[in-house]
This record gives C-alpha cells, structure tokens and sequence, in this order.
DNA sequence: ATCTATTGATAATT
DNA sequence: TAATTATCAATAGAT
C-alpha cells in the first residue's frame, strides 16, 4: 500500500526506516484498537505480541491463581468482596454447565430411546421370520415323512426346536453407564502443555 | 475497508465478531511480522523473547480456556464426562469459597461488634463527663449570682444547655454494607486486558 | 474457504 | 514532523 510495492526486506536507509516504523506502528496500533473493540477481545493478541518474557509469566501466575480460586484453594488472601465475587461467577458457572449437561443427557437419553426402538422392531421382524422358518422346515419334514411312509410312531419323538434365545437389549444401559463413571483426574489441562489447535484467545461471549 | 464502512462498536453478532477476529488477527499478525522486518524489530523481539514464547503463551492459552469453561463459557466442545468433573470441582469450589466468606464475615461481625461495645463504653464515659461539667457550671453559675445578689426572678430565666447529642453508632453497619455490595466486574485478572502503553521505541541502530 | 467491491493504510513527496 | 495523495492492502459482506 501506497506509492509502490514493498518488499518484505529490512529498509537499509535509516531515516526511511524511522519514518516506516513510525507510521505502521500506529497502523498496528490502531488496528489493534479496532479489533479489540469491534471483537470485544481488547489486548489478548496485542499484549501478546508486546509481552517480554516476565510478562507472559506473570501472567500465567495471574491465571494460574485464579484458577486455583476457582478450584477453592488460596482463598485466604481474598477479601470477603472478592469471595463474593467469586461466588457469585461459580453460581453462575455452575448454572450454565448444568443446564449444558442436562441438554447432552436428555440428547443422548433420546438418541439412546430412538436406537432401542429400532433394535426392538428388528428383533420382532428377526423373530417372525425365524417362525417362518421353522413352520416351513416342519412342512418339509412332514412331507418328507409322508414321501418315505413313516409311522406315527417314530414321529411322535420329534424333539421341538428350542425357542429362539434373542440376546437382551442392553445397549443403553451400556452407553448410560459411560456417563455415570466419575474421573478423578483433572481433564482441564490446567497441567497440559499440549498447543491449542482450536479456536484460540477468541474471548466467549 | 471492506464493502462497507464499519462502526468502531462491538460487533454483537457473534458469529460475524468471530469472523472478524479471525480476519483481522491473521492481518494484524501479517502487518506486526512486516515491521519486524522492515525496520529491523525483530532483532529485539527475538532477543527478549526466550525459546519458551511459544510454550508460554501455549500455556496461557489453555489456562484461559479452562478459566472460561470455569467461568461457565465456551461449554460446548466438552463432553458430558468433562462437564460432570466441571461441575463437581465448581461444586467443591463453592462450598469451600462459602465457608471461607462466611468465616470472614463472622470475624468481621465480631470485630464490629467490639468496636461498638468500646465506643459505647466511650461515649457513655464521656457523657458522664459531661453531665460533671453541667454541674461544675450551675454550680459556678449559682456562687456568681449569690456574689453579684442577683433576685430568684432572673435566675428562672435561665435556659438549661440541650442535652449533649452524641453521634449514634453506625459503623458497624456502613461496615457492612460494603461487603453486601455486588462487584460487576471480574477482579481476578482472567479478562484483565488492558492496553500495553510500553511500546518499544525505535530499535537502535 | 473464496471472491470482490470498497474502504483503509501508507510510500513517496512536499 | 505534518499534510497530501496515488497506490496497494485489508477486509466486509456475499457466496
């Protein structure tokens, strides 16, 4: 942008140079602003840029106690209006995660109801078909019999075919008992160090 | 620049602030590595900026997503499991939080308390100060007018002073008020953003 | 994600 | 430095 093209090359004249730093930097500045008032996100990616090293940790240490406030731990050296505030955001969490969970439950409750039923009308067209089956093999074996004139005798003897066993259905409990099965370990990450791949520092709504 | 001019005004749909993010933030990043390079920052950026940067802000953006899911945010990604463990933490975080607030407030209460019963003690000290005083002067008063033969009649004029007026005890209570008062705001950092003023200068030479 | 009409940023110049 | 302005770059809205 602007009277020519650039190339992405170091300015060797170092007026020029000045002059160019001076000018992108409000640019990025500015730019900065906008993003962070039209995104609501304010510094996340510009104080990421402009943190040094101690920054970054004293950060992470800001963070990081936080989070074990909101976990319970270090609450002494919070004042009893910042205990309050406390409260009242994990009241609100709790809220929300609550209502999230009882959305996935009632989901996978209905998938899990749906998944039945179909089961159950395959074992009925499984069942009925198998019934078949057999009232057609006694046919045959009838005609059979009738072809090599056997007596009434031998036939009486005829040991009927088990009932057909279909195996129970389970499947929900099954899936159900997944959910029901607490996992002491932190799944957080809070002590993961793996790189986000998702959608990053985009600050929730 | 775009097919519209924009306001400088969060966007409030939340899928176009999203999109916007993710547009301007890759601009914001492109224009932020051209002046490395064009003015030569970059020496100084990679000079303070450890082998770790990537690691660290890694770390400070897990730290932030799991504040958000804390906080009740960005809930959607997490499985029922993950969720059931959320609550159960902001569970035991909650009581905990509680009984630490309501620990502080009974100190509180009783340490108000305190303060009362002494200052009750005071003010009653120094009424009966007072009231000595009162005496002291009719006293003087009465030998003055015995001196000077001043007649009964003038004497039945003279007006008693008001009772003192000692200030009632409200502390306690202005005290507490305070901590009944709900604070908006986030006061643990998590969304502290505010804009870095520490901008390096121009890179020497 | 990809595509353009537009606006915005800025390099050169004064 | 501070304007001006011709260009190019970024991006908003649409697809």
């Amino acid at each position: 942008m602007g009277r020519g093209r650039v190339q992405l090359k170091r300015i060797e004249n170092k007026i020029s140079r000045q002059v160019t730093f001076s000018k992108r930097r409000s640019g990025l500045l500015k730019k900065a602003h906008e993003i962070s008032v039209l995104c609501d996100a304010e510094v996340a990616l510009i104080g990421n840029w402009s943190m040094d090293y101690p920054k970054l940790t004293a950060r992470i240490e800001v963070l990081q106690r936080n989070l074990r406030h909101f976990v319970g731990e270090d609450l002494d050296p919070l004042s009893l209006r910042e205990l309050q505030n406390l409260e009242q955001q994990l009241d609100t969490a709790l809220k929300r995660i609550r209502t999230r969970k009882n959305q996935l439950m009632h989901e996978s409750i209905s998938e899990l109801q749906k998944k039945e039923k179909s089961l159950v009308e395959q074992n009925n067209a499984l069942a009925k078909k198998v019934k078949e089956k057999e009232k057609a093999e006694q046919n045959n074996r009838a005609q059979w019999e009738q072809q090599n004139n056997i007596g009434q005798n031998s036939s009486a003897f005829v040991v009927p075919p088990p009932p057909l066993q279909l195996p129970s259905l389970t499947i929900g409990k099954t899936e159900l008992k997944l959910d029901l099965v607490p996992i002491p370990s932190c799944h957080h990450g809070c002590c993961a160090t793996s790189m986000n791949k998702g959608w990053r520092s985009f600050p929730a709504e």
